[in-house]
RNA sequence: GGAGGAGUUCCCGAGUGGCCAAAGGGGGCAGACUGUAAAUCUGUUGCGUUUCGCUUCGGUGGUUCGAAUCCACCCUCCUCCA
């Protein structure tokens, strides 16, 4: 049987950190962060990652791992958060894993392989996307793996590029690639517990004041800083909400209210997504608040969850 | 007081006699997701007993076989003249 583990998730601002830390304590824990944009450093009031302070001595993992202009990716993520795992096991502790990114968990949870990052295949085959559109793509890749061009709908330019990256890299295709990768073992035996609001009127009230606590805390600088030490507008870190749309402001200049209330738009319909993914997972334990977070009683069911799951 | 212009579905906005429950965008809702995932992509969005019926395009009447589209009056908003 795989090691067992404890997975706190849910949408943007549904109070993972807090249970999360909390439960480390009941529990004899340590925290290791799924969220892919705390892995950046420097990024830290855009992506709410917990301050020393929110830790409480607690140990957290993968935070601050990267620079916000390396390429990041699940992938490396599982690279890097696996072991990590193993050694939190490894010295009897409990890891809880806490965050927001569905894809990241799950990658790490299953243990399932990504096929290699080919070595230029990807810029050629968006170059090609930009002049001959994906339509021709898309029959190259049918041509090879019919299941994947079936599976793709025919707009979804970046998976059909992954696919035919892969193809050209491996000569191996996605969809034989996936199948291998599926019925590998799963990693851990995770207690899936899911925090978020019933009413979700509440849950995007939190969202907005968490935007707005941003914005006193100096959302603004901390882009302007990154911005200035170079780090490009286009890479992977500065697609984070927060961070793109006040990069817009700083550089093409605009109202920073508007880009907050933009800042508060997006982050709302990303916690939707981030629910659209975890709801999948059906053996997830939902904690649901009615109206004021109540984390003793959250902590409470918390470990009655993981004593049954036999964690802790 | 006078002269123009405008009021369309949650929002913006197209539509100037039938092909209109009404383009397109936004937002909402639902979904997908294997090396950019806080990314990317899809579906859906008046009501119902749903290959059909009903209600809708500021309001009330009218013209017409037929009106969001034409006419009259009224209400509201904008611009200009006084």
């Amino acid at each position: 049987m795989p090691p067992k583990v404890l997975a706190i998730v849910g949408p943007t601002a549904s109070g993972k950190t807090r249970l999360g830390v909390a439960a480390a304590q009941a529990l004899n824990g340590e925290v290791v962060s799924v969220d892919s944009m705390q892995v950046y450093r420097r990024m830290d009031i855009g992506t709410a990652k917990p301050t020393q302070e929110e830790m409480e001595g607690v140990p957290h993992h993968m935070i601050d791992v990267a620079e916000p202009w390396e390429e990041f990716s699940a992938a490396r993520y599982v690279e890097l958060a696996a072991p990590c795992v193993d050694d939190i096991l490894a010295r009897g502790k409990v890891p809880i894993l806490v965050g927001g990114t569905g894809l990241y968990l799950d990658s790490l949870l299953s243990g399932r392989t990504f096929a290699p990052r080919s070595t230029g295949w990807r810029e050629k085959l968006q170059a090609r996307a930009e002049e001959e559109g994906t339509g021709p793509l898309l029959e190259e890749l049918r041509a090879v793996d019919p299941e994947a061009a079936g599976r793709l709908h025919p707009a979804d330019a970046k998976r059909i590029l992954r696919a035919l990256e892969i193809w050209h890299e491996t000569g191996i295709t996605i969809t034989q690639h996936d199948r291998e990768s599926r019925a590998r073992p799963p990693r851990y035996q995770a207690l899936r517990v899911g925090l978020s609001f019933a009413d979700r009127d509440r849950l995007r009230a939190r969202i907005d004041r968490r935007v707005d606590e941003m914005m006193d805390r100096g959302l603004a600088g901390e882009v302007a800083a990154l911005l200035a030490e170079g780090v490009p507008p286009r890479c992977t870190a500065m697609q984070a909400i927060g961070y793109k749309e006040m990069a817009a402001v700083l550089t093409a200049g605009g109202d920073p209210a508007a880009a907050a209330e933009e800042i508060k738009l997006r982050s709302r319909q990303y916690a939707k997504r981030q629910l659209t993914w975890f709801r999948r997972a059906a053996d997830t334990r939902w904690i649901l608040w009615e109206g004021r977070p109540d984390f003793s009683i959250a902590l409470q069911k918390t470990t009655g969850f993981a004593r049954a799951f036999g964690i802790g």
